[in-house]
DNA sequence: AAGCCTCATGTATTCGATTACATGAAAGTT
DNA sequence: AACTTTCATGTAATCGAATACATGAGGCTT
């Protein structure tokens, strides 16, 4: 009868040993069966029963094993969450507002960057597949047709933020990125600008990029002006790498009057590459970024940029999957407003030569 | 013999189905436990057998099932990072240098926020715990004493970071947050300052606040300084509350002429201030922060910091958990080298009044 | 050549909670 | 009063991999 580990004899040198549902029901005088009711399905249970497990469970200290948790009812009650970086703040915003309503609901965050490599993203998510995640938040649109398969493989929900599929094929939440360096580009033209330059992340793989890009691009159609693939650099989310890329487009001449970047970063990479030629800010060049940092704002003279709803996407991301894993229908496809905040680092171009 | 849902008959009609050990060992003609030696202890099976075995998994995109590899191995494979906040960049890029040496080893992490509340952080790890995390990672030395006994009761490893335990208690990786502001004050005091003052988040439950406070008061009265208290302001880590604070500084009489910040978000709110007030930085003030953030470093003019270890942090943290997970000694308290950044943010202070 | 050890592998138990099914008591129906 | 629901609970199978123990083949010792 004396199983190994079970000697009642070494029983005073075990270890506090982590109490089981066992443990409790035998305490409450209730069968393990009940102990999970009470956690799971509360309203099958009797309110007397009820109460005498609860104590029991608070006496022990009694915290379900999630594995075995996971193990029989197919759900870990963790969420995937898959990043570019975190070295750009912004996505550690939406990540933060992700993870405050998941803990709300009880569910544990995962989380893993892929460093804009869309292979790589596949392996993590593959590794948190394994792991036992239960449903994932990526950043972007694009994707490598093996994540999709995965997904499906698995029967796991995602939710895709910071872009709106326009085909809804895949759950989706976030803004038209797009729209929003048009929307900058016709403030610009407004101005009076004609020159432009763009300063971008690499596109390959990345649909905020592209979209931003196809955005300038489309406003100046619009107003019949033409962006000469000369006056555009890619280049890493980094801001010496933009400094340095920004003194190239700084020596184009005629020199471009107005300088779009698809983030802040960008952004303040060219400001500081304009402070280092001595080129003026904004009577020389306008500058203007994405996302509205901190980093833009607190700028001389302070960044125009657009304030981006990282935030609420992250938080809509949060409750759309949790929706999803809860049989809930939710709202799949959200598109959120954006606003452009407009401060000292865009102005009138310097008067025709 | 056809249990449910292996009735032969039905077999085209069920979905793919995630294949299970079974499955592997059968096609491979072996039994599951040498496909989990195969995965496991690869040097207990022969060579020919392992290949036939890892042909099998290969065809069948067998991946093992995270949840009862836990539950009867009793380790999940992840790892908890416990941070106070995303907001706060630095954070940020520590948990992304360790996710990256996590992901390398094949554990997972798993991420949450406390939002600079203890008691938050006893309770999200008690989540992670029950999720079946393996081991933590925390920021800061001051926890709850529940944290540890919580650790101490289902024996997990953990590794403290951003300063070093002096007591040697808890194994930590970090710097010296006393010395770095200690040394900033020092510098300050050669170049003549006299007059102090102090901005620093709220000093409870935060010892990387505290000990950057005491090292600026210790280099202050080694030089027969004293900090008043009504030159201290404490506030949340946010640029508008910090120059909100720092107005009240700046209405003080005579003028501090030197502020000592406990991190560049402080710092920056208070240049943000002195542009509000018409003060002028260095002439009338000086202003330090600590962190070296790219905030800081691209103001006008750039702020002097303190470019603290912490990617190597994250880095060593990383490796140290591991180790310890794995049995290996690691070095359980390292202290990493920090550096004075001098920018244009500090200068000898105006010529006496 | 008998005896022993090592190596490769299979058999069967185990981890801890969930849940399908069984059971019995109480309440409602006609 | 016999019959059916409903409700509260217990019994026992189950999830998928890890692993203690058993087994048998081949090699080595003397």
């Amino acid at each position: 009868m004396a199983k190994p580990g079970h000697d009642p004899t070494a029983r005073a040198a075990e270890p506090p040993a982590r109490p089981s549902a066992k443990d409790v029901a035998q305490l409450a005088g209730v069968s393990t069966a009940t102990v999970s009711r009470v956690l799971n399905t509360p309203d099958q249970v009797d309110a007397l029963t009820q109460r005498r497990v609860r104590e029991a469970i608070d006496k022990l200290r009694y915290v379900p094993d999630g594995a075995a948790r996971a193990l029989r009812s197919r759900r870990s009650q963790m969420v995937g969450a898959v990043v570019p970086s975190f070295d750009y703040a912004l996505y550690a915003r939406t990540t933060s507002a992700l993870q405050t309503v998941l803990d709300a609901a009880g569910y544990a965050m995962v989380l893993a960057e892929h460093h804009y490599d869309l292979a790589q993203e596949v392996r993590i998510t593959g590794q948190l597949v394994s792991h036992g995640v239960d449903a994932f938040v990526f950043v972007g649109l694009y994707h490598d047709p093996a994540l999709f398969s995965l997904l499906a493989g698995h029967a796991k929900p995602y939710v895709l933020t910071w872009g709106v599929d326009p085909m809804h094929r895949h759950p989706s939440i976030g803004f038209d990125n797009r729209a929003a360096t048009f929307a900058m580009t016709q403030h610009l033209i407004g101005l009076g600008h004609r020159r432009f330059a763009l300063l971008s992340a690499p596109v390959t793989g990345n649909d905020r990029a592209t979209e931003r890009g196809a955005g300038m691009r489309a406003a100046l159609a619009q107003a019949g002006l033409h962006l000469d693939e000369a006056d555009v650099r890619h280049g890493p989310i980094d801001l010496r790498a933009a400094a340095d890329l920004t003194h190239e487009l700084l020596a184009r001449r005629p020199r471009p009057t107005a300088l779009v970047a698809t983030n802040d970063v960008f952004a303040v990479g060219a400001m500081i590459a304009c402070r280092e030629a001595h080129v003026r800010i904004p009577e020389d060049i306008s500058i203007t970024g994405v996302d509205n940092t901190d980093l833009g704002a607190t700028q001389t003279p302070p960044l125009t940029s657009i304030r981006t709803p990282i935030v609420d996407v992250g938080r809509a991301a949060g409750e759309q999957v949790i929706a999803q894993l809860e049989g809930r229908p939710g709202d799949p496809f959200r598109t959120l407003p954006f606003e452009i905040v407009l401060r000292g680092s865009t102005g009138p171009p310097p008067s025709a030569a």
